[in-house]
DNA sequence: CGATTCTTTGAAAACAGTCAATCTGTGTGG
DNA sequence: CCACACAGATTGACTGTTTTCAAAGAATCG
């Protein structure tokens, strides 16, 4: 059941057997529908989320009322938003299933007590946000190098089958810029 | 001559005078001048990088031949890339100094080890990720929220200590715009 | 003080947004 | 099984923000 993590976790670190008995009543798991909100812009982030499948989405809305889409976590990604959960804040977003989905729940008021007994997982947590932040100033690379339009060629290109996945108007708003605006350059070219 | 770097370590653990001696010949310390190169395009990432006191910034060159700033890193913040450091791949960017500075240096090739015999390090590291990973998203968040004048005006007014230390070319390229347009903007008003 | 580097200004053009109307597809209830 | 409703996608005309290019004007440093 909480394979697909235990999977993740040995792709960045060693578990014993006993570790992995120990982790596991630290753990929840959920099936959420599509649509189901996980946290509500307002609410204090209490936990961080493994996607075992599925498709979520983190987005918040804008002073003129449109929603806009800060990260997608697919299968093996974690979302949580930090800032609230670390300052305990009232999140500025949103995350809700974008399809059926099955997600790993780790409580942020219980993390510190599973990280004493299993102190390897800080070292995988360093590493996967290692990646997650460096994943994020790609994305700003992208952002700033390239035009909407060169941005959704690239993006397309490099998750043929995500493009497949959400709705034209969730990647829009992801890539940064309109759905009307996605289409016309759909309606230039494949 | 290391205490900036230990009093930030303390701010989110405990480090006992022991570990802190440990410690200490992992590290080494090292004056930049101003457009001192600390990384270049190219280049295989080899260290991670706290600014004791300084300002650095991390940047590419566009296919159209203009630096596109990723990054600002000054007093109390690590920069490194992590995608070159990670994957030992040829880095996208470029890292230099943009005043005088002094850094602290981590090497990669030696850090696992200090990581062993110190592990509150790996936990150090992930929560200044987190904060990381954070401020970065937030980024995006303004990028996509607002105009390029509104993240000016935002910018200026969080950090105007900040807008008087960089060049305004700096300041442009890391907004997102060109230099004549925030040369524009501050003609408009303050 | 001379040379380079940085900033300003203006006109024309490109890129993307807005608004409103129309079209398409899909699922649900009758 | 059909009809309808509704969410999502498309299209076109118009607007606005930011870029580009070129040239001139400050500022800074050796």
């Amino acid at each position: 059941m909480f394979s697909p993590l235990f999977q993740h976790f040995q792709k960045y670190i060693s578990l014993t057997a006993e570790e992995e008995e120990i982790i596991k009543p630290y753990l929840q798991i959920s099936t959420v529908a599509n649509k189901e909100y996980i946290l509500q812009q307002g609410q204090i982030c209490q936990a961080n989320y493994f996607i075992a499948n599925g498709c979520i989405r983190k987005y918040f809305t804008t002073d003129q009322g449109t929603e806009q889409i800060i990260q997608f976590a697919i299968d093996n990604w974690w979302i949580t938003d930090y800032t609230s959960m670390d300052f305990q804040q009232p999140s500025l977003y949103t995350i809700q299933a974008v399809e059926e989905s099955v997600i790993i729940v780790l409580k942020r008021s219980i993390e510190d007590e599973l990280f004493r007994k299993v102190p390897a997982l800080e070292r995988y947590f360093r590493i996967i946000l290692q990646r997650a932040f460096a994943a994020s100033l790609n994305r700003i690379h992208y952002i700033y190098s390239f035009s909407g339009e060169e941005r959704y060629r690239h993006f397309s290109n490099a998750f043929p089958e995500f493009v497949q996945r959400v709705p034209q108007y969730m990647l829009a708003s992801y890539l940064g810029f309109t759905p009307e605006f996605l289409s016309k350059i759909r309606s230039r070219k494949g």
